[in-house]
DNA sequence: ATGCCAGGTAACACCTGA
């Protein structure tokens, strides 16, 4: 048997690739992730900056669309057994799940689950039905036993404690009681929170608002999500939120969650 | 109650985001 190998794995949602690509590099260089999930890259395939990603040491695998959403995994081993869209819904061609095998053993997925706002609208429909054929997708996944992660950006406030007031979000997709109970339903398949496993606190954020100066008065939530499989979670062995990306010049308004497993 | 800020597209304004 190989001796164990630590990987680091992170989620980003970067709000657009190609406009945070001096961001990223700079990321990808310090915090050296091993297996990187993006969210809205915001662009067609053919326009990923993939050179400069390679460059870094990245193998790359992208379901971008033009404009909006996308989704990417980036990856120091070779990228395997690459699947794209979300099954449940062949209408459906917004591109916001993909998912590969990284270092031969780990399943992963990128999510970049439907925002729902405003509530009483059809997106808010699409975002609940989006969640259930998540859930049923994972229930089904499950049953492979495999060390996997459905890493992304939920776009749930799963509770009070997530959020800096949960008064000013109250008519919010993010936390309406139907987003909660199916995000509760998903963890309820057998899943563990990375992040909340070594950090129960409340009032720990990944995403900052732009706007009125969230980011300076912590005005933030917690929205993205490293969920993982029992046999992911057995192997379980750091996480957290690396907020220093937030700080810089030209960020994206979310912040990396990483976690690291032993495979 | 509304806009605040940012990105993309296309065009000098509007859509989307959370």
């Amino acid at each position: 048997m190989n001796a164990p190998r630590s990987i680091r794995i992170a989620t980003f949602n970067v709000n657009s690739v190609r406009a945070r690509l001096p961001n990223v590099l700079a990321w990808l260089k310090e915090f050296s992730p091993d297996v990187v999930l993006l969210q809205e890259i915001k662009t067609v395939d053919d326009s990923f900056p993939r050179m400069e990603i390679e460059d870094a040491g990245y193998n790359i695998a992208t379901y971008g669309q033009k404009a909006y959403n996308g989704v990417a995994i980036l990856s120091k081993s070779p990228i395997e057994d690459i699947a794209r869209g979300l099954p449940g819904d062949p209408t459906d061609e917004q591109a916001r799940y993909m998912e590969g095998t990284v270092f031969g053993a780990l399943r992963v997925a990128s999510i970049y689950l439907p925002n729902g706002n405003p509530i009483g609208t059809e997106k808010f429909s699409y975002k609940l039905a989006w969640m259930d054929r998540l859930k049923a997708h994972i229930s089904a996944r499950l049953k492979d036993d495999e060390i996997s992660i459905w890493g992304g950006d939920y776009n749930v406030i799963p509770t009070d404690g997530d959020v800096w007031d949960p008064r000013a979000m109250k008519d919010d997709a993010l936390m309406q009681p139907e987003s909660r109970a199916k995000f509760r339903a998903i963890q309820h398949l057998g899943l563990t929170d990375a992040l909340r496993s070594f950090h129960p606190q409340p009032h720990l954020y990944s995403y900052w608002d732009y706007q009125a100066g969230a980011w300076q008065k912590d005005h933030g939530m917690l929205i993205d999500y490293l969920l993982c499989s029992p046999q992911a979670a057995d192997r379980l062995k750091a996480a957290g939120v690396d907020k220093a990306p937030r700080g810089k010049e030209k960020a994206s308004d979310h912040t990396p969650v990483w976690c690291e497993i032993e495979v």
